[in-house]
DNA sequence: CCGACAACCTGTGAGC
DNA sequence: TGCTCACAGGTTGTCG
């Protein structure tokens, strides 16, 4: 599910009831996900108070003031928060317990597929190799067109999977990269460092205006993070073209077409976007 | 460095 | 209804 809007609505849905407050315990329900899980007997964060939540492309860092809990959600994972004690569901793998008894309140990360994530980080987090080889934060000044460009020079490679390269770029998966080339009027396949100055400069902005749209449509269902099936908030958009194959383009009228670059699928307009 | 590919894992929906 | 297959919004690692 979570691209880079999903995971910044989930952010601001989950940090003002847990920041300030103390990790009672953590209960890892399976030794792994993509990687093993923190079992220690008592971890280093369990006890501590949570200075800040932050997010660094798809991943989310929990800041204990000894070192950094890193999450990443994968394809299918999602966190929310339960104030009462809720049985856990088939995938429910992690729970982190904060605050005292009377006054708990717990999030649970559910990932039926486990390519998600949770790893503790002992201080200084930038150094890690996940995180040191990621790319550009989109919604920043820094990316701009004149940047993309530079980045993309010399690349034979099509746009729209070096757009989801986040060793380039964070946070743009398979549907806001679809989403994004359409809007700007770029054909998914173009040659990445053959588009000119001008048509980056339009993707850059459409790229953004996407995110945008997508965490603002998300933001407004936040409240649903407590007690919900851990779904919401997320699916609300109108795609112009992601999974719309040979429907009618809401620009032109025209089928929208599907593709397969990279073992992924593309949607695009072929009369929208050249 | 680039680009193509398999791999990790479970659930779901289409088609027979 | 039940089976099989392809595919799913991510990322790493390996290979040529």
């Amino acid at each position: 599910m979570p691209e880079l809007p999903e995971v910044e609505v989930t952010r601001c849905g989950i940090a003002p009831a847990l920041v300030g407050r103390r990790l009672a315990s953590a209960d890892f329900r399976v030794p792994a996900l993509r990687y093993p899980l923190p079992h220690a007997e008592r971890p280093a964060f369990v006890g501590r108070q949570l200075q800040s939540i932050q997010r660094r492309g798809k991943y989310l860092l929990l800041d204990f003031g000894n070192g950094h809990l890193l999450v990443h959600l994968g394809m299918s994972g999602s966190l929310r928060l339960l104030t009462a004690d809720m049985a856990a569901q088939k995938h429910d793998h992690v729970d982190l317990v904060f605050g005292a008894d009377h006054d708990k309140i717990i999030l649970r990360l559910r990932d039926p597929r486990r390519f998600g994530a949770l790893l503790w980080l002992p201080g200084e987090p930038w150094a890690h190799p996940l995180l040191k080889t990621l790319g550009i934060e989109p919604l920043t000044e820094d990316f701009d067109a004149e940047w993309l460009k530079r980045t993309l020079a010399g690349l034979k490679a099509a746009i729209k999977p070096t757009l989801m390269d986040s060793h380039r770029i964070v946070g743009i998966g398979n549907i806001y990269a679809s989403e994004s080339l359409f809007r700007a009027g770029i054909d998914p396949r173009a040659a990445a460092g053959k588009i000119s100055l001008n048509r980056l400069a339009r993707l850059v902005a459409e790229i953004k205006a996407t995110l945008t749209a997508a965490i603002a449509a998300g933001g407004s269902s936040l409240r649903d993070f407590i007690h919900s099936d851990g779904s919401s908030g997320y699916f609300q958009q109108q795609y112009f073209v992601y999974g719309r194959s040979g429907e009618p383009c809401r620009r032109c009228g025209k089928p929208i077409r599907e593709l397969r670059q990279g073992q992924r699928a593309t949607f695009f307009c072929a009369h929208c976007q050249r």
